[in-house]
DNA sequence: TATGAATGAGGTTTCATTCAT
DNA sequence: TATGAATGAAACCTCATTCAT
């Protein structure tokens, strides 16, 4: 009888829990804090576990930070390698994504993880590396196919968008950054921007 | 002749320099490590001055992070309280400051300023409010009404922009963020890009 | 036989066992340099652990020195509130009073504590208070007590003294004070001094 | 013209006018903070000097701690050597040492001169010393020398006293302590207790 | 003689990491 | 595996003292 409190749970999958909740409470903590200002102590505590325990878990701070950001980007990143254009237009592939972007990132914590990334990139090469290799290039790479497609089926005329897509992301990424610094005092409608973006992009809409 | 070493050194003189060394010596550290991970003894040493001096000058670490951002800050107030287009088209204004922008801040420490400012504001809600008080406000006000003047001026088609200058702007900062993240793996040509996001507000573009 | 090396400490009062350690150390190093000029590294030394110990059991410098005191009154405390007279006379009773004062606090470290509490008191409203409240008003109403007994009992001819018990006990106080200041070079008879005091207060002796 | 502003002070009566000010603001400090959590630094300001001024005057921070003391005790000293009884009784001249006592030190800052002494005493060796060889032998040969007037009079029939003049000024002592700690919460009438003391000394009163 | 900027040793406090239980 | 008391290096900050002016 070794399991009092949790029957269904085998040892392997307690552990599993709790390595969960430290890279939770972790997070909560870094996107509060920034990597050197965060305590373990805070981080123990959030995740209701001991602070010795975050050592069976992860080699030290700097490895729970990176394994955390590693582990976060995932559902990123699912979102990004999503939908392709499938048979609807490029213009409203984007406005999926523009939609998509703005209502579950911009204000969502998954905004606060980009704005860590953005924050704390510089000085963690490998995050930086991580990021560029598993979210940058692909998300670049698969813009870049979408801008293609709308050049070739005439939606967009901008042929210079395809070595830049940056700039097609560009206000999304502003939007994000915004929030973050100055959402409290001067929030702003990242919908509506990226809408009036692709705009921009399309010329003007005729449908929402 | 009774100043023998350094002649046009006053105490208060000396003082001043001392101060200015105490504020760039900081700078490179903030940048290098962030606000937390900054060490003011590092500070002290490359300022080439005593830890205790820095507390002459500056309250504390953190008064000495928040004059410093905003002492780094008005040579950028500078650059766009610049001059309006006077008789020059608003696209040759825009290129103008684009260009500025690319060569004078994405690749130099101001851009470094910058991505401090991304990265530190969320925790220092003076910084950010300063930040937006006395530059993006300013900024967002002057690149509205450069927007407006296109528009009049038939140069713009896209009435939506006047309500979202951040648009005109966006690649400029993800420049800069790039290059701070990205730049040593995937350097990015700032100023083809902003070359290629001005053709697609004002249109091809047919002089450079 | 679980507990090969001691054998009854189990964590928690090997801690309790720090703790005691600490205040043990904190007072004699408080005793001998005063609160201001005593170092927690120091404290840290002669209680054999590491500085960061003592901030595990207390918050800061000064609420160690804080417990410290109350933690040391106790003692005193229940002297103070031990033997009522009984079937004895006044006089025996403060005799017995003075006898154990003179040996037991005067040349002690209990007479170091007062010390340091006469010392330091100004400068922590919340000792002097906990010292008023837990320690002086009692005394003082037991020597009221005390007193109006002596003056029932005919013993006491001074009514005076009701009101101002403290002159019965500034013998004893002025001998600690003298003992900390002049001792060294000026001894006194503290026991002998209060065998005098007591013949002003209840006539000339007879017995011992 | 070497006098500008001061005309009737020479030079070295305005240096003494400025070691007068920095031991009149050093007592303030000594007092409010005790002898090591006083800043220079606030003397200096107190004094309306400048800090390097301190040390032209006293070699350093114990130095003019130690000066202070003596200085501070010039006027006490001379209170105490003042005049003998004369023709008056002893309990006259006894009244009037309580009296002036009470009024004159108890709550003044010749009283907080006294709590400091006894405060710092036992740190500063070279100061209980001083005093007791410059206040306390002096005043308890006085006292002796008073005693023994009363009772070669008659009015004292307390032998013992002769041999513990501290029980006859313990009071007043006790009534300096007692300001100093609980003066703030429990106000003493120091002129009353010392009058209810000189009574049970000399026998109920019947003048005052 | 007077100044006060500068120094740097030294103090308090924090916190990542370890390890006995 | 989990705990959390203990560690001690290292950070921030203070302040007595010095010295060029």
């Amino acid at each position: 009888m070794p399991e009092l409190v949790k029957p269904p749970s085998s040892r392997a999958a307690r552990a599993a829990e709790r390595r969960e909740a430290i890279i939770e409470a972790a997070l909560d903590e870094f996107i509060a804090r920034g990597f050197a200002a965060t305590r373990l102590d805070d981080v123990a505590k959030r995740a209701g576990v001991a602070k010795g325990t975050i050592y069976l878990h992860f080699k030290d701070k700097e490895a729970l930070f990176q394994e955390l950001i590693r582990t976060a980007l995932v559902p990123l990143i699912g979102r990004l390698a999503a939908p392709p254009p499938a048979g609807a237009s490029v213009r409203a592939a984007l406005e999926g994504f523009a939609k998509t972007f703005a209502q579950e990132v911009v204000t969502t914590r998954r905004g606060d993880i980009v704005r860590l990334i953005v924050a704390e990139g510089a000085r963690f090469p490998g995050i930086a590396d991580f990021y560029y290799r598993e979210v940058v290039s692909r998300g670049m790479a698969g813009m870049r196919a979408l801008i293609e497609l709308g050049i070739a089926r005439g939606e967009i005329r901008q042929e210079g968008l395809t070595r830049f897509p940056q700039i097609v992301v560009a206000p999304a990424i502003v939007a994000v950054i915004w929030q973050g610094l100055f959402g409290r005092h001067a929030p702003l409608d990242a919908t509506e921007m990226l809408r009036v973006h692709l705009d921009l992009i399309f010329g003007e809409r005729r449908t929402t």
